[in-house]
DNA sequence: CTTTGTTTGTTGTATTTGCAACACAGGCAT
DNA sequence: ATGCCTGTGTTGCAAATACAACAAACAAAG
């Protein structure tokens, strides 16, 4: 199998992904828009091309959408998002390629020694600290009280990654109140009232901030 | 020095950790309670003893409690809590150990192989996994939309941890709303109002959940 | 014991929110 | 074109919430 181009095996030469291929039982799936992906127990997943949302739904039929997961993004029950009866679940946003790795071949310690595979392990802890750091952006956006602030959160957050007030959202408005657990409606709301204030220009997924009276 | 009993150190010999503390640079410091935890950029702490709390507080005012990390707990600015310039800050809930790392000690390639090393890498994930866990956990109860329904959510998770309808939080209630995201008052009413419906009974930080009530 | 500061508990009110219901535009396949 | 589905917008209203202000219980320190 070709080698895959994924962080996970940054550092990782083609002889020696050939090799761990063999002993890593890795798998290469492909998902289509809209399809459910898998999230097998004891395996970890890495998205190779395209887009994933982690989300859930629950008994009121109320859904969130908990983390986007690009290109390098990881999942699995392993990585301490809860799988099986906690109902979560993973949706495709896009065609995507997703590589499954046995977690307990990355862990375990290696019987050969293999300088690659530590290579791999530290890779991990660097796929972890991004996932970290998208949960933590997340829940620093809930952690506003009104629906006008978690929105001003979410598009300075953007903007600050894109270093511009123009940016694109990653996700329909509908999908963004599931992302900030508001509404629908009440956040329509408060986007009209915030561009009457002149703070922002929406345009189905086109936002402009006005930075200097968002106070940013 | 003593070797000291930390996660990030299973399966790491005393011969092996007094080499390791001379390559390492590891720091060990005492924090007393309510003191500001320090976060050094390109270290990683690990909680030995005692418990921390990773907070914010906003332009406003308003403070909210991120995460609470008891012995084993990692933070540092590698892993993905932003450090600096983004408001957040580590407050000591109790006397405390904390263990410093530096992060590309740990990460990059040793020059003599240790094998304990990458024993220490290893152990960095499962804590990751352990936060991303943490995290999700807290984006969960955030995810409701009422303040019954966090309350809820909290309370199940709890008494899922403790295998029992009756647990102790680990914070006043104050710092209980501000790990909820809502105001202490309206939290405190609807808390009287679960109490008139006979779903919890709460007595300062002992909580007794009815578990059939609440639909669990 | 007294003081000081924190935690817990209560209430009124203006504002915000969730909910339900509806209308309309655009994409897509038939 | 036609129907179907999803995304976008809007509004009324009952319910929930933030905010502010206050009182009492409790803990820690002098």
């Amino acid at each position: 199998m070709e080698k895959v181009e994924t962080s996970l095996f940054d550092g990782v030469t083609d002889e020696e992904y050939a090799r761990m291929t063999e002993c890593f039982k890795t798998t290469l799936k492909t998902h289509r828009k809209g399809e459910e992906v898998a999230m097998p127990p004891g395996r970890v997943g890495v998205v190779h091309r395209g887009r994933i949302s982690l989300m859930k739904t629950d008994e009121s039929g109320v859904r969130t959408i908990f983390e986007q997961l690009g290109e390098g993004g990881v999942f699995g029950s392993m990585l301490g998002i809860a799988g099986g009866d906690t109902g979560f679940f993973l949706i495709a946003e896009e065609d995507c390629d997703v590589l499954y790795v046995d977690y307990d071949h990355i862990m375990k310690r290696c019987p050969n020694a293999c300088t690659y595979h530590s290579t791999i392990v530290r890779n991990l802890v660097r796929l972890m600290a991004e996932k970290t750091q998208a949960l933590s952006e997340h829940l620093e956006v809930l952690s506003h009280r009104t629906t006008r602030e978690k929105l001003l959160a979410y598009f300075r957050l953007l903007a600050a990654k894109t270093h511009s007030q123009y940016f694109t959202l990653p996700f329909s408005q509908t999908n963004l109140a599931d992302y900030l657990c508001v509404d629908r409606s009440a956040m329509l709301r408060e986007l009209a009232g915030m561009h009457r204030d002149g703070l922002v220009e929406v345009d189905r997924r086109n936002v402009k901030l006005n930075l200097h009276k968002s106070q940013g």
